[in-house]
DNA sequence: TGTTACTCCGTACACTGTACCCAGTTCTAG
DNA sequence: CTAGAACTGGGTACAGTGTACGGAGTAACA
């Protein structure tokens, strides 16, 4: 038993592998045979496998065979799966760096680019959603995209830790409400269960609370058809988190100016 | 239970049954032995393993020797571990029913309290953000804080569509805010490798970028300290999405009176 | 021509969830 | 009072996981 790999990458040296990898210095050796794979196909690979089947289908020994490898070859490229994860993860980032650079604009426009860039990046890979990114193996795409989003906030009266806290509070919003609205996409794909098959058998269980009268507003807003309305969850909430970024920054605005006075 | 499951859980038939352990209508039967153990003993040793140990950690055997039963015993109470974590969920959400519906107040005193809530519920039970809670299996719990959440943002000019918005904006952000706040936490943890020492060997491969001067904005933001400083992300983002809110509300107002005149 | 450093990868181990099945227990029908 | 039905506990087994170990083959350098 490995020990807690939540993600793996754990302990000193595994830190500094990975880091290595990432940031690249290949350090490549002359002797022996020339490796049949590179770190770059792995990865690939892996993206791929679980863009298509999802984080749980993705295990090392199907990403051996998709390349045509034995399952402990990779262990020459990668030293855990938990790094291979970290890799991955940066992988994804890098598709956003040249174009988050090309944003212009004032800070409330920046940061709509910003949010609406992660939150196309969860679409494209819901996977990303599950990985247990907390401990911040923090590879050079997704500085790079970090770095650029803090551009956004910069010289408009934030200290440092309120320009950080800014772009935090975008990400959690936009990756929470990915998180809720993907994998219910996802569950009713894979239930094989569809949608309204799927209320007809929640309302099974929950209709004699309705009728009880225990969920009220449920039950209003379940009438009003708000559970499978159109409405744009992640317009109406951008649009709240930026309002509320512009009242800090207005706040902020204000007191500085009074105190010039 | 009969062994009558054709897909093996994840079909019409499992989701009925857990349902139907949710909403509690036991059906005993007086034939054979009385059972040994009881769901709610089972959902108990699992919720107080995953708190202690995390999610990763929580397996039916462990869960069966910690209760004294052989591993397969718990299959005669709960038909897979998939039903049996949406059980934990929605028992972790019952401890807020009672104080979510103490809560009084405007719009705004009452979605805070709602956030308050939720997120230490989260800092209580670090595993609810790992369980794939996408495909809504809702236990009456969930929806009771649901729909009290709901009462917050009722008759204040929104929409039904509106109203779940928010409220799903708000749960957004403290989630998404959540997981990356414990999840950073848990991996210094559990890694051993203190925060300090983390950013070193980070540095050591950083450092040649921010020399570069690639990542002017980290590299200011991080000269001030605000990586590891004391600032509050929870409340200055709380206080946005709530800002926010507020400002969506005032709009609502303003041309439901317009239409008036 | 060794020697050495490197490659690929088969085998093995400690785990996982859970299907299947049998032994033992308790109530009920005859 | 007894036969059988209905039930519970749980052992065994299987397919899957991550990965430690070590052996076999290969290519460059001495």
């Amino acid at each position: 038993m490995p020990r807690d790999d939540d993600t793996g990458g754990h302990g000193r040296e595994g830190v500094r592998r990975s880091l290595q990898l990432m940031w690249g210095t290949p350090e490549e050796s002359t002797r022996g045979p020339k490796p049949a794979l590179t770190v770059e196909r792995i990865v690939r690979a892996a993206i791929d496998m679980a863009d298509a089947e999802g984080l749980t289908a993705l295990s090392m020994r199907r990403i051996a065979t998709a390349l045509g490898a034995g399952a402990m070859s990779l262990y020459r490229y990668v030293p855990n799966k938990g790094v291979l994860i970290d890799l991955m993860v940066d992988e994804v980032y890098r598709e956003d760096v040249t174009a988050a650079d090309a944003v212009r604009g004032d800070w409330r426009e920046r940061l709509e680019a910003f949010a609406r860039q992660e939150w196309a990046l969860y679409l494209r890979h819901p996977w990303m959603l599950q990985v247990p990114q907390g401990r911040p193996m923090l590879g050079p795409n997704s500085m790079a995209t970090t770095d650029i989003s803090l551009r956004a906030v910069d010289d408009i009266g934030f200290t440092e830790d309120e320009m950080l806290a800014a772009v935090v509070t975008v990400s959690a919003f936009v990756s929470g409400l990915a998180k809720m609205i993907i994998e219910g996409m996802q569950a009713s794909e894979r239930t094989g269960i569809a949608d309204d098959e799927w209320w007809e058998i929640q309302g099974e269980f929950v209709g004699p609370a309705v009728v009880a009268g225990k969920l009220p507003m449920l039950t209003k807003v379940g009438e009003a058809g708000a559970f499978n309305s159109m409405f744009d969850n992640f317009e109406f909430g951008l649009r709240c988190v930026l309002d509320g970024l512009g009242a800090q920054i207005a706040a902020r605005r204000a007191t500085a100016a009074d105190r010039e006075q």
